[in-house]
DNA sequence: CAATTAAGGTACATGATGTATCTTATTTCC
DNA sequence: GGAAATAAGATACATCATGTACCTTAATTG
């Protein structure tokens, strides 16, 4: 027989399912502890036991929703292309899957709540940061190895593909296609990697 | 004799000082008209009769600070610096300068709101973007005349000097040096912009 | 100086917060 | 299997902000 009352993980994906209908359907702004126990059909105390804030909700849900999506970490999914250009075009498509699994919903709180709130997300940011670089070392080391650049890029280089992406799905809210993504490579990445002093 | 009742430009001079105060100590989730009317010694009324949320003060407030502190618009403070690098340099500082006229915290709860609500600043940022890429069409035209390129700017490199200050100064939160800005232009849109295809 | 306009004040229903306290269902483990 | 521990669920309360309504009072206008 099964049990009336939901507990742990069970109740714990509830509440989090319904965070983020509520994102989703109402915005982030919407996503009061009081709705998020109406829609889980829970009640308020519940879910202060298990978050302080709706940041830490929100947190709780990205991290939820990302390794449930990706399968794991962004640099474990890169595979050598053959070619700078082709490396590039992985690096950004790998990126934006990563945004899509998420939903741009929840990304655009979460950029909202690290522009309020610099201290609680740095940790994260930074580690985030941390693997988009060695991404992209990756990329160097394999571009230097074919003989197709010299030079080291530069950390304000290497953040560039994962920056410009984020403006354009948090930002501008556009929903970044495989033809931008291209467009992106070669009228920006490819231009300023492969530059030659 | 002076009257006792603000009224008009006074007061509502009063109320976006009192509204920009609360955002810079406190954060812009703390603008609460409730607030707003304390700071500014007036009545919440007040504050309704001119605002209907305070997503529109915030409007309002940006625009007041914007165009005292520039005292203009961007594109008409653009004056050619003799080279392409120099140019980039200028427009650079130029849209820096505007950021720090207005304040980033401000800055950061116009992003805030434009990511929440895409459609109430849509016709303000295309406008924006309107004027910043006719900025970059003058250091296309001067650079051209002067024969340091042959090829068009695209678009989307045309936008790439003011995402890139938009995140470094909203996202990012650190506070923009020269130095950045000369490392910006040196490492990335030198590259983009100078390059022969 | 009367009429109009706008500021200032009060009140109320609503919804969310954060905290406290209590009951009740479900596990755990002896 | 049953007592103890644990976590869910329910209720209550003070606080704060919202949006709206209605009223009074000061200042400007014509």
């Amino acid at each position: 027989m099964k049990s009336e009352r939901r507990r742990g993980e069970e109740l714990e994906k509830a509440i989090l399912d319904a965070a983020y209908e509520i994102i989703e359907t109402s915005g982030y702004e919407e996503m009061t502890f009081q709705r998020v126990a109406r829609q889980a059909q829970t009640s308020r105390t519940v879910i202060y036991r298990r978050y302080e804030t709706p940041v830490d909700l929100l947190h709780a849900l990205v991290l939820y929703r990302s390794t449930r999506a990706m399968g794991g970490r962004m640099i474990d999914l890169f595979r050598d292309q053959g070619s700078l250009r082709a490396d590039l075009l992985e690096v950004v498509g790998i990126y934006q899957r990563f945004f899509d699994a998420v939903g741009q919903k929840l990304m655009s709180a979460v950029m909202t709540e690290f522009s309020r709130n610099y201290e609680r997300f740095r940790d994260w940011f930074e580690r985030a940061l941390d693997s988009n670089v060695r991404m992209m070392k990756i990329v160097e080391a394999n571009a230097k190895r074919r003989g197709e650049i010299t030079h080291d890029f530069t950390e304000m280089q290497m953040r560039l593909p994962f920056d410009l992406l984020r403006i354009e799905n948090v930002i501008r809210h556009e929903r970044v296609t495989a033809a931008y993504l291209t467009r992106l490579v070669d009228e920006v990445l490819l231009p300023v990697f492969s530059k030659k002093h």
